[in-house]
DNA sequence: TGCCCTATCTTGACTTCATCAAAATAGGGA
DNA sequence: TCCCTATTTTGATGAAGTCAAGATAGGGCA
């Protein structure tokens, strides 16, 4: 099914404004409002900011999007939903993977207590260093340069 | 070992803007930085708001304390390090719960692939609907009132 | 096809959470 | 106790996102 029929189902209004986020979205996954507006704005150069926090706001309540907050950076979109897979993100260059769920058919969805929590969703956001951050803070070996990550205390 | 003793370890001082926030925390954990500083502020009224910040960021970065940030909220803190629990989230009241890890010893530690990434945290968030919010939302059936998941589009 | 209603978009102000920089303060080693 | 500098305070600034009101444009229907 297209995004037009899509929208369709959902009764919305199929407006050049979704259609765009949505093609765009569909071609550069796990991006930010910043990101899908400059992307849109190739194809579309008028749309507002708003728009896109609307669109994305909207297609992500109605289960067309999907959203993630990885720690310390602005919210990611993506197209792929219902298949609760989980997102891998370097703690040193930002890069970010789609990992799928290690323990089998809808993972995670069983924590061992809930409290009584009735689940419905599982965020799962691994953090760490991808091979090519290891590559080269390998490579300047106790230097001061390449990707660094940022200063702490002290 | 106690805050101040783990303080000289670090290497840092023992200020009584650290230790009332570590002390703060050990009895609200999953505090924002706004809850902190109003709790601290009882037993120390001119902590800054930049202050608490910095001791948040500084003992975070350190591993006194554990940040996680729930979608849509400001990031929460706490003085349970070291285990690797989970997070389940109220989708209506907000309420916080602690999940241990459901797979064992250092769980969710190892996703399937990891597209040659590191991994060293595995934040997972579980959204849900709490028990007291299932029961309200029962008691008004289809009403307008009482606590509602925010509005959505149409 | 053209009209009309209202969902959606645009504009512009505003909120919240958090960081930056420089001057004042206070740990803690000597 | 004195001094150095880590830490705190103060005040400005930035990033991400929401709110509200008027303008625009989907799309059902004559
Ligand atoms: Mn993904
Ligand atoms: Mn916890
Ligand atoms: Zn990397
Ligand atoms: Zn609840």
């Amino acid at each position: 099914m297209d995004h037009t029929e899509r929208l369709h189902e959902l009764g919305l209004r199929v407006t050049r404004q979704r259609l765009a986020v949505l093609r765009f979205l569909e071609t550069t996954p796990h991006s930010s409002a910043d990101t899908v507006a400059s992307g849109v704005r190739d194809e579309l150069p008028e749309v507002s900011m708003q728009s896109v926090y609307n669109v994305l706001n909207d297609l992500t309540a109605l289960g067309m999007l999907r959203r993630f907050t990885p720690p310390g950076s602005a919210a990611l979109h993506e197209t792929r939903v219902d298949d609760n897979h989980h997102h891998a993100v370097c703690m040193t260059c930002g890069r970010i993977e789609d990992v799928e769920c290690a323990v089998g058919h809808a993972p995670c969805l069983s924590p061992s207590d809930t409290h009584g929590m009735n689940i419905q969703i599982a965020d799962v956001v691994y953090q760490g260093v991808c091979a090519s951050c290891r590559e080269s803070a390998h490579a300047t070996e106790g230097g001061a340069s390449g990707a660094q990550p940022r200063e702490s205390v002290a």
